[in-house]
RNA sequence: GGGCGACUAGCUCAGUUGGAUAGAGCGUCGGUCUCCGGAACCGAAGGUCGCGAGUUCGAAUCUCGCGUCGCCCA
């Protein structure tokens, strides 16, 4: 059960330029309302940027949408809703075209007006504002402190920290927590396997634990080690299940994990600790609260059955079964206190909370949703993130992992191998939802074929531009109308791209998908860099004066104007690169090592240990 | 057996209230360029959007059936 986000244009405030468009085509339509020719205007006004450039700046399918209302064919009335639209300050053009679109082009002042914003870092120029912000929460990673990251926690760990930050960007208050499973059976394994690594270390006579899944892992004979290390064989006397055993591993593997967090630049700012939510009362409390809550029958929604074993009665509500919430021995289930967790999660305010979860716990979102109805809360405050799997290849063959071996590719030797800003793009390069597949000689290829590596090219070139420019002394303020006027329709289609940023970060952010900001730079990039590479060798007609042109009193003859607003573009660019690269915490670098020329710098690295 | 998800170019993938000629990167083939970063750019070939029906002005998108794969549950 996914409940589709309900969110229309209209809850948002938009980006300048579309905001101007549709308020213009708003207006149009209520008069043509006043006048008896259409029914009724739309909540939501469907304005595109057109796929296609000659299909305008902006477009609209309003009248394909209203034809039927207004009882009359959808070209006649996109002609009658067009001839209207046209105006000196917004809209240049209006064309009908295909089944009835109206195809727009934009007023010459808005394209400078657009510039200036995002070079004068005006409200609204690279965010959008909600109209009500939300408070969330953001739950990721959330792995258990009882080994290693592996690169799937490494794709959630990344896709989380990158929604938070596009949250932020689209005006919400996000935080991100990380929720330690720190108690029940794997962690009292945990104690065990250290406990037993421990006595193997001190020679003593050690017996493995009985539990078949113990943690056969090196690390626990690492932290063995290091115990043994610290302590001598002052612990050998403790039995294998004392407590200290689990404490003393879990408190290594949490630095660890959150070390191999620090190295992947994902940041959280609370840690909680399942716990110490049993030991401070929370969990009991609110299972309290669940036992004492009835069904729309005045049935009970907590039951136990006669081996004492206590049931959240969710199958009534459209689960398939009762979920269990405390097993007949009297331990909490996992589900037993994640109910508990995210009931009070509500309690500190937070308004909506997102988990981004690994796509095998598809299963428990239900669940989870219908916890959150027993406890009188809406469910659909609380969303799912689905991270699919990982797929490493490397040298064009996959590195086997398997779940029921026990092999994953850690995450640590992934990030230290291609880097955090090569991991960080790759995964944040497909939606979420769909698998994925990092080919680790490409990401750490030192070339444009990698995108990681093109895109970053792209804001160095951009940076060495205003470089230059600063070094020939190029005055830089924002332009006046007049530069701006001088930009042709190459550059101004790029202006549009850049218009369209706040748009795109208000709806990246609404559909929790990350991975739009990276196909908005790639496209971005290769709009520059096409235009760029165009002027200079098909139109000889290049942004600075080269050294061939700066002879005589070749300053006095220079376009200025021209070469201003040009400046001014590539700025505003540059600045919208850097924005969406920070919101993926990819590094935008100002200039980038030359290498030496012919060869991609292969550099051959101990591979990771699966 | 039940449930969820996926299936789009040779490969990896975009494509969200149903809209114009289904897009991108890589790969392949061809082409361009003395100088602002060639680590570039341009072009071409390449498609039964898994298959089949239905809904309607119009479907990759919605509905149903089938197939293959993955995951979850018993």
């Amino acid at each position: 059960m996914t409940d589709r986000l309900r969110c229309g244009t209209s809850d948002w405030h938009l980006s300048p330029m579309r905001a101007r468009v549709i308020q213009r085509l708003r207006n149009i339509l209520s008069a043509m309302v006043a006048e008896g020719l259409l029914p009724s205007v739309p909540a939501d006004l469907p304005v595109e940027r057109p796929k296609r450039p000659e299909h305008g700046d902006y477009a609209t399918n309003v009248a394909l949408a209203l034809a039927k209302a207004a009882g009359r064919p959808p070209r006649e009335l996109a002609q009658a809703i067009a001839d209207r639209l046209v105006d000196d300050r917004v809209i240049a053009k209006a064309e009908v075209a295909g089944p009835g679109f109206i195809n727009l082009r934009l007023a010459e002042g808005l394209w400078g007006e657009t510039l200036i914003s995002i070079l004068e870092g005006r409200p609204g120029a690279l965010r959008p504002t909600p109209a009500r912000p939300e408070k969330v929460l953001v739950e990721f990673v959330s792995a258990n402190p009882t080994g290693p990251l592996h690169v799937g926690h490494g794709r959630g760990a990344i896709v989380g920290d990158a929604l938070v930050s596009l949250l932020r960007a689209a005006g919400h208050e996000a935080s991100a927590e990380y929720y330690w499973n720190d108690r029940g059976n794997q962690v009292r394994l945990l104690g065990e396997s250290v406990a037993y690594r421990y006595r193997q270390a001190l020679d003593l006579e050690a017996s493995a634990p009985s539990d078949e899944n113990w943690y056969r892992g090196e690390y626990i004979a690492e932290i063995a080690r290091a115990l043994v290390e610290r302590d001598g064989p002052k612990h050998a006397g403790l039995p294998t299940s004392d407590p200290f055993f689990v404490s003393f591993g879990e408190e290594r593997i949490k630095a660890w994990i959150k070390d191999d967090l620090e190295a992947l630049g994902v940041r959280f700012d609370t840690w909680i600790s399942e716990r110490g939510l049993v030991e401070d009362g929370t969990v009991d409390r609110i299972l309290a609260d669940l036992r004492s809550r009835r069904a729309a029958d005045g049935t009970p929604l907590v039951s136990a059955d006669p081996d004492g074993a206590v049931f959240l009665r969710t199958k009534q509500l459209g689960d398939e079964k009762d979920r269990v919430l405390v097993k007949s021995s009297g331990d909490l289930t996992y589900f037993g206190t994640d109910v508990p967790y995210h009931g009070h999660k509500l309690e500190r305010g937070f308004e909506r909370l997102i988990d981004v979860w690994g796509a095998d716990h598809h299963g428990h979102v239900l669940r989870m949703k219908l916890a959150l109805r027993a406890l009188g809360k809406d469910p659909a405050a609380f969303e799912v993130v689905l991270v699919q799997m990982v797929s490493v290849t490397r040298s064009g063959e996959a590195v086997v992992q398997s779940k029921r071996a026990g092999t994953f590719i850690e995450l640590r030797g992934v990030v230290d191998e291609i880097g955090r800003d090569a991991c960080r793009f790759f995964f944040l390069m497909r939606r979420s939802d769909s698998q994925l597949e990092l080919d680790i000689d490409l990401a750490k290829k030192q070339s444009l074929d990698n995108p990681v590596y093109y895109i970053q090219y792209a804001h160095a070139r951009l940076c060495s531009i205003l470089r230059r420019a600063a070094e020939l002394e190029i005055d830089m303020a924002p332009p006046g109308e007049v530069a701006v006027a001088r930009l042709g329709a190459e550059e101004r289609e790029v202006i549009g791209k850049l218009a369209e940023y706040p748009d795109l970060i208000a709806d990246a952010a609404r559909a929790r998908e990350p991975h739009r900001v990276v196909f908005y730079i790639q496209e971005l990039a290769q709009s520059f860099a096409s235009y760029f590479t165009r002027l200079q060798k098909v139109h000889r007609d290049t942004i600075l004066p080269q050294r061939s042109q700066r002879v005589g009193d070749w300053r006095a003859s220079w376009d200025w104007e021209k070469t201003r607003g040009r400046l001014a573009w590539v700025a505003a660019i540059r600045r919208v690169f850097a924005d969406a690269l920070g919101l993926l915490g990819v590094s935008a670098p100002e200039r980038m090592e030359k290498l030496p020329p012919g060869d991609a710098a292969v550099e051959e690295e101990e591979p990771f240990r699966a």
